[in-house]
DNA sequence: GGTAACATGTAAGCGGTTACATGATTAG
DNA sequence: CTAATCATGTAACCGCTTACATGTTACC
């Protein structure tokens, strides 16, 4: 489909869903099989971004079809993997949508600000039960980043800057929830005890 | 398919979607119609949640059929219009779900802050830019959501926290990306004047 | 008289998750 | 020898978005 009228090419470039161009970003980054895409996605990019193996390996090849990337078997002993690299024009088109003006809505989509909005429903110490919850969930969150942090910082040395930075915005942005939290426990009526 | 075997239950109480709970939510509220609604979610928990008419309805028609609500018509002139309450077994079946001990997963699907992971890929020059196009973005939002911030005052004037709560939240959540931007830029090396 | 807001839908498609499936290698 | 990790998939489903469709009332 979309055949080369002759000056260029086909028109994946359109198509591609920021799926695709996070397993390509990943790539420039140095990952180099599915497998490293997948676990370097949730070893950095973990709390605005998800992907799963399902849609990785289908990304590899559209790209590998877009002219993005070229693929090689490499086997570890019998083991079947295969290997890839960025092209130039999978830079371009990296850099293409990095630079695009698109809307860049912002979109979270979390059931545990959703239930707290809510939480008037319920009665105030089970309210207090939620909060503690979505508190303890981003004290959670803060020790994997923290523990995440280690690698940033080496990927900082090697001359990427900005992983540690939106590293640091999802420290801050946890940080800030917890302190909303506790800010917010002050004025509630005290808890029965349960 | 799905054919009822006999002993009835369109077990549509393990089916709900999140979606239908914050419909359901809503009511609770006092929001009445599925177009006040839709209003509602964009007025308050615009920033975790969004919903679209195409779920309300259905919503609505699946929670009244599942005994949460009751709905009737309430025209206004020509103009058709239904109009729901929340019932006892709603409020039941709310509460449930906001204690119901869910992994609640902090999921985030951010393609603004997965850009600027990967900002590394552009030149400095242009990496600015994508910084500024974030940090603007995060702006805008503090300004949309200080306009929201009267009606969540008034809502907790009418005995309902949450909802301040939550707004607070994302106030404090694009101070500190606002915040982080910034810090990060004096780390930047120097624009080259474009 | 026209635009914005009110009010409710249908149809199609797709991106993404879940469940399932397979096998090799390494570490304890 | 067993478990964890590495490595790559298929099939089915589904919630949600997009695009489209329709008509009314209120406001300027």
């Amino acid at each position: 489909m979309a055949q080369s009228t002759g000056d260029e090419g086909p028109d994946l470039t359109l198509g591609l869903t920021a799926a695709m161009y996070v397993v390509l970003g990943m790539i420039h980054l140095g990952a180099r099989s599915g497998y490293e895409i997948k676990r370097t996605v949730d070893q950095s990019i973990r709390f605005f971004w998800t992907i799963s193996p399902v849609q990785v390996y289908p990304s590899l090849r559209q790209l590998e079809q877009a002219g993005y990337i070229t693929g090689r078997a490499e086997p570890q002993g019998r083991r079947p993997r295969r290997v890839y690299e960025i092209t130039t024009a999978g830079v371009t088109a990296l850099r293409r949508w990095l630079l695009q003006a698109q809307p860049m809505p912002f979109e979270l989509r979390d059931i545990g600000m959703v239930k707290l909005f809510f939480a008037d429903a319920l009665q105030p110490s089970q309210a207090h039960e939620l909060l503690d919850a979505v508190r303890e969930r981003s004290a959670q969150l803060l020790v994997t980043l923290e523990a995440i942090r280690q690698q940033a910082e080496a990927t900082k040395a090697q001359g990427n800057l900005f992983p540690l930075l939106t590293l640091e915005m999802g420290l801050a942005f946890h940080q800030a929830i917890m302190a909303a939290c506790d800010n917010f426990e002050t004025q509630l009526p005290k808890r029965a005890h349960v």
